[in-house]
DNA sequence: CTCATACGGAAACTTACCTCA
DNA sequence: GCTGAGGTAAGTTTCCGTATG
């Protein structure tokens, strides 16, 4: 609790003053705050969400990220960043953010902290959330300006690609590096991951979604096929006994060219066989789904693939 | 060793802004 | 100029694993 404890102390002070080294560490107070206390805090902060998204309340917020979620560091390069919101020194990579709009978001959040802070601290807090309007998060800046998205830049986002190709996860000082090298903040790095795997995996889920889709139509045409024959089988086996039926079964088999069934012995391809065989054959589908069908129910069909009609 | 608690990371879900047709 | 859809950055909630007393 001692990081968050730092951090929690509180917005405008925390965010100049420690944090900075306390980089990943401190993690995300309203994570903490969450997960443990029981989670009584969950309903709470329910309730509370709607009014936290308001940072009017709050104007000395705009200093930037007390903790920044993840505290940290995050907060020097933040300041690098965004220079309060008002001086215009972003970088190469950081043109598009334009205003103080990427600032208020992380104000609000601040606020959130500290509700939540007050929550885990004891009773203030409902007379806190009372006090907070109820305003959308970063609607608007502490000027009352529309916020702004933060927007990556390509080059950002193609170093932040390249780097997941190569991991998808990002450990600390992983993620600080990157920040420091794309002058972001250790939070948008790891935000950026968490994205990119959600979108990942859904764009993963997709395909495998198509992919059963061909699947289920696959088996569909060819369990009509199979239906369709099984018909037909039946349909002749109504009918008056065939000479072919006669047959004994071990003597009947397919000729993998013409598709037919033939009566007889193998050696139906032989001289004496002038297409007498086929007096008895049948045609029954296509030839890949029944040489198929048969061999993947393991039928054993007295058929030998190199005999020929 | 077991249990309760705290903490952190990640996934899942949600919100809000931006772009474009 | 308005509008709706889609993309995406960021916020929130939930779950799980680990550390510690």
């Amino acid at each position: 609790m001692s990081f968050h404890d730092t951090s929690n102390t509180g917005l405008g002070l925390g965010l100049g003053l420690g944090l900075v080294s306390f980089h990943d560490q401190s993690g995300n107070c309203m994570k903490s705050t969450n997960n443990d206390p029981m989670r009584e805090s969950h309903k709470i902060k329910k309730v509370e969400n709607p009014s936290s998204k308001c940072n009017n309340t709050y104007p000395s917020l705009t200093l930037g990220p007390p903790d920044d979620d993840d505290g940290d560091d995050d907060d020097e390069v933040n300041n690098n960043n965004q220079p309060s919101s008002k001086t215009e020194s972003y970088e190469y990579f950081r043109p598009q953010v334009s205003s103080p709009s990427a600032v208020s978001s992380f104000s609000n959040s601040s606020s959130i902290k500290r509700e939540r802070d007050q929550v885990l601290g004891g009773e203030e807090f409902e007379v806190v959330v009372e006090k907070v309007p109820t305003r959308v998060v970063g609607d608007v800046d502490e000027d009352g300006n529309p916020r702004k998205k933060l927007r990556l830049t390509k080059e950002q986002a193609a170093v932040l690609e390249e780097n997941f190709r190569e991991h998808s996860t990002l450990n600390p000082k992983q993620k600080q590096e990157l920040a420091m090298k794309l002058n972001l903040r250790a939070r948008q790095v790891e935000v950026w991951f968490q994205n990119r795997r959600a979108r990942t995996k859904l764009k993963q889920t997709e395909s495998d979604c198509e992919l059963l889709k061909k699947c289920c139509d696959t088996l569909t045409v060819e369990n009509k096929k199979l239906q369709k024959e099984l018909q037909e089988l039946k349909s002749m086996q109504a009918t008056p006994v065939p000479l072919y039926m006669q047959i004994p079964a071990a003597t009947l088999s397919i000729c993998p060219s013409c598709e037919r069934i033939c009566g007889g012995n193998e050696n139906n391809g032989d001289n004496n066989n002038n297409g007498s065989s086929h007096t008895t054959t049948l045609l029954i589908g296509s030839k890949t789904h029944h040489h198929s069908f048969y061999k993947s129910n393991n039928y054993p069909f007295p058929h030998s693939s190199s005999a020929a009609c």
